[in-house]
DNA sequence: TACCAGGGCCTTT
DNA sequence: AAAGGCCATGGT
């Protein structure tokens, strides 16, 4: 793989330089729920179990109380420092709306977020807005996560989300996907769904795994394998990207997002909507 | 193939 | 201030 970053850990932060990316923007274009930036431009949310903040200027990104074991195990990992993204991006730009895309939004990198994360939050997108998704999920981490030292919530577990029982989500306020958000965290706890498993299938039965649960279609199957499962090939198909695809490739995705679709769909997607 | 299922954000009036 | 459209959908 080619890293095209540098990271150097002291004074218990970690520096980040990475040419063509952007933490703040790849936290704040939709495909992650439960980041905010506060008045001073510092990017705080949760992952893999542990309270982040962040902040990013002239292209370098300061992970703050983040050492080089922690950077190492966890963030790089999370921000998908090692995909070749500048190679990538140079592919893409032979097509002339891919280019266009990528010059507004390049610096977007697919987020690994946790598998679990990833299928929930993306049950409680469904026929949702933004503003209102983070909050269910905020409420959620709130009444069923455990508590962080440094601030925020960890993402409530399957088992936790079982003992609470649909009744149990209410407060939440997630309307009729409480019920869907149920049967994943039933078929997840008792091993129906097994998502390492999940991982390695090929797409289209992996995409039939996730869609036993209730609630489950094409459209979360495909989030939950792009970003919770490292799946770059799923190309999940919402209003935008129906409006790309028939506005713009209605024979299909151009050649050179091969295997890479769900990428090049993270930026049309966010290009289409902003412009 | 319609239509329905919470609720609230956001734009328009 | 109130109204109505709309929302990274899926089930029936």
């Amino acid at each position: 793989m080619n890293p095209n970053f540098f990271a150097k850990s002291e004074n218990n932060n970690t520096v980040l330089k990475a040419p063509g990316f952007s933490a703040a923007l790849s936290l704040d274009c939709g495909q992650a729920f439960r980041w905010s930036a506060d008045e001073n431009g510092f990017w705080h949310g949760v992952a893999y179990g542990r309270a982040l903040t962040l902040r990013e200027s002239e292209g370098e990104v300061t992970l703050f109380n983040v050492d080089k074991t922690e950077f190492e195990t966890v963030w790089r990992k999370y921000f998908d420092l090692d995909r070749d993204y500048e190679a990538l991006k140079t592919a893409y730009r032979a097509d002339e709306n891919l280019k266009k895309a990528v010059d507004f939004c390049g610096g977007i990198h697919i987020l690994n977020q946790e598998p679990w994360e990833a299928l929930c939050s993306f049950i409680i997108s469904q026929n949702n807005n933004i503003p209102r998704i983070k909050g269910i999920v905020a409420r959620l981490c709130a009444l069923l996560g455990n508590r962080l030292e440094n601030g925020g919530y960890t993402f409530p577990s399957p088992e936790k989300i079982v003992e609470a029982g649909i009744d149990g989500l209410a407060p939440i306020r997630s309307g009729f996907r409480a019920k869907y958000i149920y049967d994943a965290a039933v078929r997840v706890k008792n091993g129906e769904i097994d998502f390492e498993k999940i991982r390695l299938m090929p797409l289209d039965e992996a995409a039939a795994e996730l869609k036993k649960i209730k609630g489950v279609g094409d459209k979360v199957a495909a989030c939950a394998l792009l970003y919770g499962l490292g799946r770059a090939d799923a190309f999940p198909v919402d209003v935008w990207v129906k409006r790309i695809l028939s506005e713009l490739y209605p024979g299909g995705m151009p050649e050179c997002t091969r295997g890479t679709a769900g990428i090049a769909q993270q930026y049309l997607f966010h290009w289409r909507r902003n412009n």
